[in-house]
Parts: C-alpha cells; structure tokens; sequence
RNA sequence: GGGCCGGUAACUCAGACGGCAGAGUACCAGCCUUUUAAGCUGGGAGUCGCAGGUUCGAGUCCUGCCCGGCCCA
C-alpha cells in the first residue's frame, strides 16, 4: 500500500482530535428544512432592507464547497441536492469557540448542516448569516480543485459520486434522464399500458440476435443466460391475454465496451394486441414529439450541431430504397451477388461472404452506407424476411416483413413490427435461421419451443416495438458517448482505484 | 483487433537538446469584518502508469506491458 497524502493524514488526525474532544464525526441528528435554490429563488428579488424585517430562520444542510477566511469572517458555500448557497460565519454572530471550530476542524468536503438568516452581501448574494452550524459527516479525502474540478473522464467514471459532488452538468444530465425514463413511462400507463417485469434471467436465448452472458445456477445445475432482450415473454403475456403490456428495464449483451456500447443497457419494449406497425409509427412519433416539448419546449432539439426536428409525420422511406438511394448503391445490382461485393469492396466494407443470407449483407451496407446519414427522424420500413424472423410477414410481398426501424441522428434508435403470430411459420424461421448458425455466431443457438407452443393457443394479432432509451438520452442531453449517460459505466478493473 | 493521443503532488496542468521534478488549487502556520478562482507572508507535499534497456546520468531516448480517450475495422 502506498502512503497516504498528506492532507488526507492531516483530516484522520482531525478526526481523532474530534473523537478526543467527545464530538462524533457522524452524528445523524440533525433535520434540515429548507433547501439552497428555493431559500435563493425566494430572496433573489428583495433588497438587504427587506430582508433585515423578515428575520426569517432557516435550517439547511450540505456539502462544504470552499471556504475563504477573512479574520473575523468566514465565506463558504454549501452543496445540497438543489444547489450552493454562500453561508457566513461572522465572529460577533456566532460564540468564539463556535468560530474557531469551524475555522480549525471544517474542511471543505465536511457536510454541515447550518441555522441562520438570510442576508445579502454588498455583490448582492444572497448569504445565509450562520446563528448555529453542526458538523454532520467528516470528509477524509480532499475535493478536486475547485476552478477546474474533475475533468478526466476515467475517474469521473469510475468515481461517479465525485464527478457528481464536482460538477453539475453531470448532476442535469442524470436528473435529465429519470425525467425522460418517468415521461415514456407515464405516457404508456396513461395509454393504457401494463407495466410488467420477466425474467432476466433466461434458460434459453432468444428474441434478439446477440451474444449473451452466461451464469450458472447451482442448485439446479443449469446455464441462465442474462436477457439479451425481454421479447418472448412480453409476446407470451399478450397470449394470456394482458392487450398492452411494457418492460422498461435493462438487457445484457455480450460485447465490447466503447463511447457507444454498454454490455448493458436499458431498453423499453411495448407490445400492443390489434395493432399494426403502422399503430405504433403514430405512437412513436407523439412519444418523440411529447418528449421533446416536455424537455425542451421545442419539438427541435439540438444534438451535436444539427437540429433534429421531432414534429411528425417523421420521413419515411423503404429499406431498400434507402439503400438506393440514400446510400447509392446501383438498383439494378441489389440482387447480384458478385457485383454487390465488388461494390462493398470499392467502398471499403467488408461483407461476411460466408453467410449467405443476402438480407445480411444489405443490412450491413446499410448501417455503413445509409444510417450515419440519417440525421432526422426516419421511419426506415420493410426490412427483409431473413433479418426478421420474429416480424409478421407483408401480406402484400412475401419477401419483406411488417418492419420498420427509427433512426435519429445516425443512430438506430427504435425497432417495430406487426409481430408474427403464425406458431407454424415462427417455428420455420427459427430453424431456418438456426442454418446459418456457424457463420453468425450470433444467432440464438437453441430453439425456444415454448414460445411455439404459446403461439399455438393463440397471439392475437399484435405489434410491438423496442426503444434504447440511453440513445434517447444520448440525443436529449446532446452527449456523443453513451458512458456520459449511464451513471456506473463498465470500465476494465484497475487494481490501483 | 489496428492507428493516433494521453497517464507527472489529492485535483488541473507545465516540464526545449538527457543534467538537482515545477506552478496554481487543496493542505499546514500566520495576517485580514462583505469575500466569491478573495488577497498577502511563510511552509510541507512525488513509485513522473508498470517493467526492462541504452547512458556517467532517463519524467525526457528505446522495447514490452497496463489503463483511458478519439478514430478505424
């Protein structure tokens, strides 16, 4: 172990001085009432006159944030949840003892909790003149500077509680997302939807195509495998007859940690029963529309320069459309194998010719080629049968599903169909799917058969959609890293913090 | 996985050519009754990410590794 810093020396030695003295250092005795912004809001507008009448006390508690020494004054501010407030610790206020106990034993970082009025100072502040202060917790290790505060993003993320003491956007960005979470949820529940949690813990993987991780139960000596996404159970519910159910919750999926993945993220599925995809395009739109008005007051918002614009109807264009025309691939080469990979090799993509599934490689020149330029809401629509096993087949091309895909700012953000309740059809499309196992190593390796069987008593016909709400966040705080969202973000362990 | 950039005091950062490791904040001892990145005087504080190598001498040059950021696959 390496030696402490010194000034973390000087704050043990503190606490011991304080335990002598028979002060405990964590009393939890002390109830405050007011809160920094209101007691500001509230005084912002009188003049010291005014407030010399009112005389009113106050009873608040926070986090030591500076502290500047003037002889006989003392300037501070503390840190609540709602923000800072200067206090003023003067000596002919406050017993001489008081004083220099504040002076000598308060550290910046301390939580206090205080008594007193509120003044203003000759700049106008609005000051809250200490009559009584208490010492609530004592801080052993110093705060970051207090100019600069915390800036490397490595510690802001490993070390979160400080980033929060330190800076307040970080505290905006994570009130920011609740708020988003609490609208989509409200929204939901006020249209009539259920809030239903499964299992995230699945015997066997489905409803999405990624890689999982494993755990083992040992008692009843089985693989579980932390949900990839909740789909097969929400669609058995709708079986049982719930019409509108939601899970808005977290999926885990195996994969690499980077500015726009976390192995595991939140996701929100709705399921609708007589509903289309269609339904749920007008749903979406009101939801991104609704968000944005509630955030924002303007269905424009602005994400890393460009202003997206969340009043619908949201452009629309077909898959493979797009690919044609937003991404430039010939028409007349879509369907031809060696031109297209000809094409993908000009362009630097590299197509896994292995798999022969030719949905998969459209898909893959689409995410290159067409989603980073789709900047405005975007209704992509009718994705391939192949890449959809779980989506209702068009009853007017057989080859295409009920699908569509919302892109906002070259970025997927929402994926819907009318779901497939056809239990004979579903079981085909699993094994076909099973087929390419080897070169997608993706694809769920088992079949769930009891969601088959669900589907034989009956699904009425039902469409659903998921949304990865950290993109959403993403997009509403205008962050370019998913990490600046996510409170704990995984990082690689280090042994040394 | 590849490329580029970074890791120096608790924090934010300087450290040309290889020659005693620095500043500000924070901390400690003082002065100061309206400060607010308060100010002034003085002081203490380091595994220079880790491990090797070159050299009389390495924070600096070389090699490998660890951690992070950005870009690419």
């Amino acid at each position: 172990m390496s030696e402490e810093s010194q000034v973390i020396k000087v704050r043990y030695e503190k606490l011991e001085k304080l335990i002598s003295q028979g002060i405990n250092p964590y009393p939890n005795d002390f109830r405050p009432k007011d809160k920094a912004k209101y007691i500001k809001e509230k005084y912002a507008e009188l003049t010291p006159e005014e407030l010399e009448k009112r005389n009113n006390e106050f009873v608040l508690a926070g986090r030591v944030m500076s502290k500047r020494e003037m002889g006989k004054l003392i300037f501070s501010h503390i840190l609540d949840e709602t923000g800072k407030i200067q206090i003023l610790l003067a000596k002919n206020e406050l017993s001489s003892e008081q004083f220099d106990f504040f002076k000598k034993m308060i550290d910046i970082g301390d939580i206090i909790g205080v008594t007193g009025r509120v003044i203003k100072t000759k700049t106008g502040e609005v000051t809250i003149l200490v009559k009584n202060f208490k010492l609530l917790t004592k801080s052993l290790r110093p705060l970051p500077e207090k100019f600069h505060g915390l800036k490397d993003v490595e510690l802001r993320y490993r070390m979160r509680y400080l980033d929060l003491i330190m800076n307040e956007r970080t505290r905006e960005i994570f009130r920011t997302r609740t708020r988003i979470i609490q609208y989509i949820r409200d929204y939901l529940i006020s249209e009539g939807f259920l809030e239903v949690e499964t299992p995230m813990m699945h015997p066997i993987v489905g409803g999405a195509a990624a890689k999982p991780f494993v755990t083992y139960h040992h008692v009843l000596d089985m693989n579980l495998y932390l949900r990839i996404a909740p789909e097969l159970y929400l669609k058995r519910l709708i079986v049982g007859g719930f019409e509108k159910v939601f899970e808005l919750n977290r999926n885990f999926r195996n994969e690499g940690v980077s500015s726009r993945h976390n192995p595991e993220f939140t996701m929100l599925e709705f399921y609708e029963a007589y509903a289309t995809y269609e339904d749920l395009m007008k749903r979406t739109e009101e939801l991104f529309y609704g968000l944005a008005i509630d955030l924002k007051g303007s269905p424009q918002v602005e994400y890393q320069g460009e202003i997206i614009d969340f009043t619908p109807p949201f452009k629309r264009v077909k898959f493979l459309e797009a690919l044609v025309e937003i991404g430039g691939i010939p028409r007349e080469i879509l369907r031809e194998k060696e031109k297209l990979l000809n094409f993908a090799e000009e362009k630097g993509i590299e197509l896994n010719v292995k798999d022969p599934r030719i949905g998969k490689w459209w898909t893959k020149l689409f995410e290159e080629l067409v989603e980073p330029k789709l900047i405005q809401p975007t209704f992509v629509l009718e994705y391939p049968i192949e890449v959809s096993p779980l989506a209702r087949r068009s009853d007017k091309n057989p080859e295409v599903a009920e699908r569509f895909e919302l892109y906002i700012a070259g970025k997927e953000v929402a994926n819907a169909f009318s779901e497939l309740n056809d239990p004979q059809d579903q079981k085909r499309r699993f094994e076909e799917q099973l087929k390419f196992r080897e070169v997608d190593e993706e694809i769920p390796p088992e079949i769930d058969y009891d969601f088959i069987r669900a589907l034989e008593y009956g699904m009425p016909p039902c469409a659903g959609e998921g949304i990865g709400i950290d993109r959403v966040v993403m997009i509403f705080i205008d962050s370019p890293s998913i990490r600046e969202v996510i409170l704990f973000p995984h990082l690689r362990r280090r042994e040394d913090l």
